[in-house]
DNA sequence: AAAAAAT
């Protein structure tokens, strides 16, 4: 035992060399390192990337001083597609949330600040408002003759202004989470925000602009961007686009992107805008931190600034003729994205209402666990884009809420999280149950991590003539998250997470993972009583203390946050430095989930495991994660996984090894589908013909969706967490 | 036996 604290001791030594933990800036990245996709590491790996990887980790991580960053505009190192972090203002009209739990008043000011006072300002945005001093430079160019002749001509400016406005937030948007600042529309406009020419800017409103735009942006190595293969496969598929101007999105949503100040489209978007502005099905093999929300939202959002409101329109006007004006009972969204989680849901409407500034679309969320009163209230206020969680959706749909006759756009995003948590019945009500267009009448695109049987199914049922889209990881388990596992048994994890934390810098966010809810509880409390401004998420939670614990989080006023499975996926959190597994999950790929919080979008990140005993059942997928991303091996976690493997029968040995494949082995195609008779277009037009199989029979994309999607042949261990 | 999600 006392052994292994002095490995301990040391590998905290170089856990912490790792960390650039006087950076200031809170961003990472500002390397040049080559992202070389799994297929390709045998062979130029020693060359491109090992080495550069290798002396990255052991001299530690350059950082890249604020400047280099781009606020300035000299360098065009701007995320697109990444999630705005702004502090919003869900937290007003909340209380103190955590008060009821009993804690005493121990450990400062932290406490005191949750649930603090809305500020529309966002006043915990550690960044500079330089940039919008002279923000009609940056693509609004033509847009100021649309504020004044649109907006004067009509009256309405004073409304206008008002959008955004601090009190509004809280009487009309509070308490569901949409951002606390005017949800970017008020009903005192909506009978005029329909009519008129929907392609055309509505006034700029200085306040909203702000609260919407000025979260920080993140670094990002293009070079590493550059490197991420993507491949599409299908009929006459569109060329893809280098640049945003190179396909034609019009000036709400021009005018929308440079405000968010992306420079370049990432790879998925480069693929995904043209095919989804040429009006085709898609099916992306992403995730997120790939620049996908805004893959879809731009070309969707643009397409719908383009074609007006159509159908919809009038059905929303009959629908509200008995209270005299349209747009108060059943509403009918031109297009509805579908979420897995309830946050990611939100992270999305975010970006919506980013995307749909002065525009005529009003965006809406609805989701469990948040009072429905309110979200119907916002939905009668006007609903253009809907974004939901499945639950809650098909509740609203039944309560004569929402029509989905004119959705003329379907997203399904994290498709396979969501068939993960038995959202199918859901989903195919809402899709095929009710009164949505059918597939090829409405454009449909799904997007998921991973290309199992159950999604190749509901792709058939649901795309028509679809390009199948593969994108390559952008972090996850390659090289840009440094992984580190250390040995600490069950007693000795509280003290050793101190150690890691005391030595991390303030600004640095730091997600710990535990395995259970009450151990979230319980660990958080330990750590406020030793002084932490710390908070959790997991959920037994209310809905209205998760996104206050995320967004406490994500201001960094509370720089620590101890979480469940519910933070694992599909959060995009910027900034995380450090990914601590406090408890490691008994899945591998619930591992690969979570460290993909750290390492966003080509930053560089570090994530520490606490293994033990408990942990055998992992041994096996950790050391071929850990040897396929090219980290330092502990000698004792190879010794242990050789051990296992030769240990009785089966335990710890993957299902693919013990007849487990089915379901969950998808090496075959989108083609394979095709050719194996799910073809949607009939017979032999498969997309084999036109390479779609390329993507994935021996091609250098083999790797990335195979059994689990995260480029390697792991697959679940039998025995997990508890032993069982 | 965990977690998530409509109530």
């Amino acid at each position: 035992m006392s052994h292994v604290a002095v490995e301990n001791a040391h590998g905290l030594e170089q856990q912490l060399a790792v960390l650039d933990l006087s950076a200031a800036d809170g961003q990472g990245g500002g390397n040049s390192r080559r992202y070389i996709p799994p297929h390709l590491r045998n062979k130029d790996a020693p060359k491109n990337a090992g080495n550069a990887f290798a002396a990255g980790r052991q001299g530690g991580y350059t950082i890249a001083p604020a400047a280099n960053y781009g606020w300035d505009g000299t360098r065009n190192n701007f995320v697109n597609g990444y999630h705005d972090n702004r502090m919003t203002g869900n937290s007003f009209n909340r209380g103190p949330p955590r008060m009821e739990r009993g804690r005493g008043g121990v450990g400062g000011g932290y406490r005191n600040n949750r649930g603090g006072a809305f500020n529309p300002i966002n006043p915990a945005q550690p960044m500079g408002f330089a940039g919008y001093e002279n923000k009609d430079a940056g693509g609004w160019n033509t847009a100021k003759d649309a504020y004044s002749s649109f907006g004067n001509n009509r009256g309405k400016s004073a409304f206008f202004n008002d959008r955004g406005n601090a009190s509004r937030g809280r009487f009309e948007h509070g308490g569901f989470g949409n951002g606390g600042g005017g949800g970017g529309n008020s009903r005192w406009v909506e009978e005029s925000r329909d009519d008129g020419d929907w392609s055309k800017p509505t006034p700029r409103n200085e306040r909203l602009e702000h609260e919407l735009f000025s979260g920080s942006n993140t670094g990002i190595n293009f070079e590493k961007y550059d490197d991420i293969p993507v491949e599409a496969t299908g009929q006459n598929c569109p060329q893809h686009i280098e640049s945003f101007q190179d396909v034609d999105m019009g000036e709400i949503i021009m005018g929308n992107i440079a405000l968010s100040r992306y420079t370049r489209p990432t790879p998925v978007q480069k693929y995904a805008i043209p095919i989804i502005k040429s009006k085709r099905d898609l099916m992306a093999c992403a995730q997120t931190g790939s620049g996908k929300t805004a893959a879809f939202l731009l070309p969707v959002l643009s397409q719908i600034y383009t074609d007006g409101p159509g159908e919809a329109l009038n059905a929303a006007k009959a629908s509200g003729q008995e209270n005299g004006k349209y747009g108060r009972r059943k509403q009918y969204p031109i297009s509805l994205v579908l979420a897995p989680t309830r946050e990611l849901a939100l992270q999305i409407y975010d970006e919506a209402r980013k995307f749909s500034y002065r525009s005529r679309v009003r965006p809406c969320v609805v989701y469990g666990g948040a009072d429905i009163g309110q979200q119907i209230r916002d939905l009668e206020r006007g609903c253009h884009l809907l974004v939901a969680t499945p639950g809650r959706l098909v509740d609203m749909m039944e309560r004569g809420k929402i029509g989905l006759d004119y959705c003329n756009y379907l997203v399904l995003d994290e498709a396979d999280r969501m068939l993960d948590m038995g959202f199918e019945p859901q989903i195919r009500r809402i899709v095929e149950q009710d009164t949505m267009p059918p597939k090829g009448i409405r454009q449909t695109m799904m997007f998921s991590a991973t290309f199992p049987k159950e999604i190749q199914i509901l792709a058939r049922d649901f795309l028509e003539d679809y390009i199948f889209l593969a994108v390559g990881r952008v972090g996850s388990t390659s090289e840009n998250i440094t992984q580190k596992v250390v040995w600490v048994e069950e007693s000795d994890k509280r003290s050793f997470l101190l150690d890691l934390l005391s030595a991390t810098g303030k600004d640095s966010l730091t997600l710990v993972f535990v395995e259970t809810k009450k151990g979230a509880d319980a660990l958080e409390d330990f750590l406020y009583r030793e002084g932490y401004a710390c908070t959790s998420i997991h959920g037994d939670r209310s809905q209205r203390d998760r996104e206050e614990a995320l967004n406490q989080f994500r201001s960094g006023k509370c720089p620590i946050l101890v979480a469940t499975a519910v933070a694992a996926r599909g959060l995009d959190i910027s900034n995380v430095k450090h990914v601590i597994n406090f408890d490691l999950p008994s899945d591998i790929e619930e591992y690969v989930h979570r460290i993909g919080r750290t390492g966003r979008v080509g930053n560089l990140g570090l994530a520490t495991s606490f293994f033990n005993d408990k942990n055998g059942n992992i041994t096996k997928d950790l050391l071929d994660i850990l040897v396929e991303a090219k980290q330092e091996v502990p000698s004792w976690l190879e010794s242990l996984a050789y051990e296992h493997q030769h240990k009785s029968s089966n335990r710890g040995r993957s299902k693919r090894f013990s007849g487990g494949f089915g379901a969950r082995d998808y090496r075959q195609t989108a083609a394979g589908v095709n050719a194996g008779g799910f073809g949607g277009r009939g017979g032999g037009r498969s997309q084999a013909g036109h390479g779609g199989n390329r993507a994935f029979g021996g091609g250098g994309f083999s790797n990335f969706y195979t059994s689990d999607g995260y480029g390697g042949n792991y697959s679940h261990s039998q025995v997990d967490w508890w032993g069982n």
